[in-house]
DNA sequence: CGGCATTTTGAGAAGCATCAACTATTGTGG
DNA sequence: CCACAATAGTTGATGCTTCTCAAAATGCCG
């Protein structure tokens, strides 16, 4: 039934519904909005539409892509279940990057325009956390990105993916992805990604697989990026 | 007097008092505490500190700052009156970056646990912007690192902020950091960032003083950073 | 099995990092 | 007010990494 749909959600823990009970989640139903499947390579919105929501992954991935005028893309980055996508538009009103499925992929759709409402179900902290960990485009990802070196660059994004992605099994990291957006996201050449990877599953550090990326030795991968621990919690 | 300070405050029409009528920003004032000055190098905030709140710069200017296991500093960003910090803290409850002044600065401290009240005296807009915008270290950051040539990465800068700084002159952009911070910034070498400034000023495209950089060819600028053109409004 | 897209591997050139010396600026004390 | 010291920034030469261009190999799909 659709106006349950956030009891049912396999991804709820990860979620606006992460700390509530069942009758919260009904309430949370009705301000969260699942939207049809998409299929790979399709959009889930586009740069300069009218942007009056945002979205949460339910399954699947996404990769966020910013088109500059001079006609080449760029992939902001790769969105996994219970993380948000379409903040930017926030600003202007319009989207100002597009969110493209990597496979068939569901996104819950909720307006921030009735976010007092979220609050009201008791989804503050979890919306609160939800904005901060979009930070790690931010504050991970730039730091990631200023490290010059090819393999800090891939190292880091490991690292960090394995972070977002603890609960699930933390040495499989899913990559749904191309290798060619994968080094546009990374700021290198497909062929250096390539060599990088290559590099590191000699020595043994990794092992590649079509879709996912095996991680063996995370400790080597952790001091290759030279990486924020930000084991707080 | 305290409860006016928003009603006086120069920053007014960049915060979130953007679209409030008088009686509106008198309740604002209640909502957001205005902060002592910070003396050039003080922190704001530190990381690890406990994140109950959030800042919008008031005057001056701040640096962001996060630091690896390694112990490398890494500067995340630069964020001029208007702009907020302090959003990475509100995932894990403790700051992961800290905030220094580049300048004797004012902040003004909000927390996002009274997030519903903002909505009710009507600045619930201006937040979303503020939001939206934080996005800039996102999506547009990301883009600009991600380009590998270092002349890409000063002009992708200096635009971006020259947008940013919209509403003052947006030829002339200060610049109170120094060479290392914003080399840190870029992920490059400070060498290759005055090579980068050397270069374009002897081509007339800027022409940089010691706390300010004057922009003399914006196009040419843009051209150089292949960059988003994000004229949606 | 054949054709197309994706990925890997190879050789050469360009750009940045590194190390080092020099110049300019700021700040302090005489 | 000037001289000096300390910091910040510029300029120069060299080696390494990555980008670029090009071709081969692998995997995917009909």
């Amino acid at each position: 039934m659709q106006a349950l749909h956030c009891q049912t959600c396999p991804t709820r823990r990860l979620c606006l519904g992460a700390d509530l009970d069942q009758p919260a989640l009904a309430s949370l139903s009705q301000c969260v909005q699942p939207s049809a499947p998409v299929q790979r390579g399709e959009f889930l919105y586009r740069a300069g539409d009218p942007a009056d929501d945002c979205f949460v992954v339910r399954s699947g991935a996404y990769k966020t892509v910013v088109t500059s005028n001079d006609g080449q893309e760029h992939v902001g980055g790769f969105h996994f279940p219970g993380e948000i996508m379409g903040l930017s538009g926030q600003a202007t009103g319009r989207y100002r990057d597009s969110a493209v499925a990597l496979e068939t992929s569901t996104a819950c759709r909720t307006s921030l325009a009735e976010l007092p409402q979220l609050w009201r179900v008791g989804s503050g902290p979890a919306l609160l956390r939800l904005l901060g960990s979009n930070d790690w485009t931010g504050a991970e990802g730039h730091a990631n990105l200023s490290r010059t070196a090819a393999d800090a660059r891939l190292a880091g994004y490991l690292v960090g993916l394995s972070r977002r992605l603890s609960g699930r099994a933390p040495d499989h990291l899913p990559m749904p992805m191309s290798r060619t957006d994968l080094a546009n996201h990374l700021g290198m050449t497909l062929e250096s990604l390539s060599r990088v990877i290559g590099r590191l599953t000699r020595d043994g550090t990794i092992t590649p697989a079509r879709t996912a990326i095996t991680v063996n030795d995370p400790e080597r991968l952790q001091r290759l990026a030279g990486h924020l621990d930000q084991e707080s919690a």
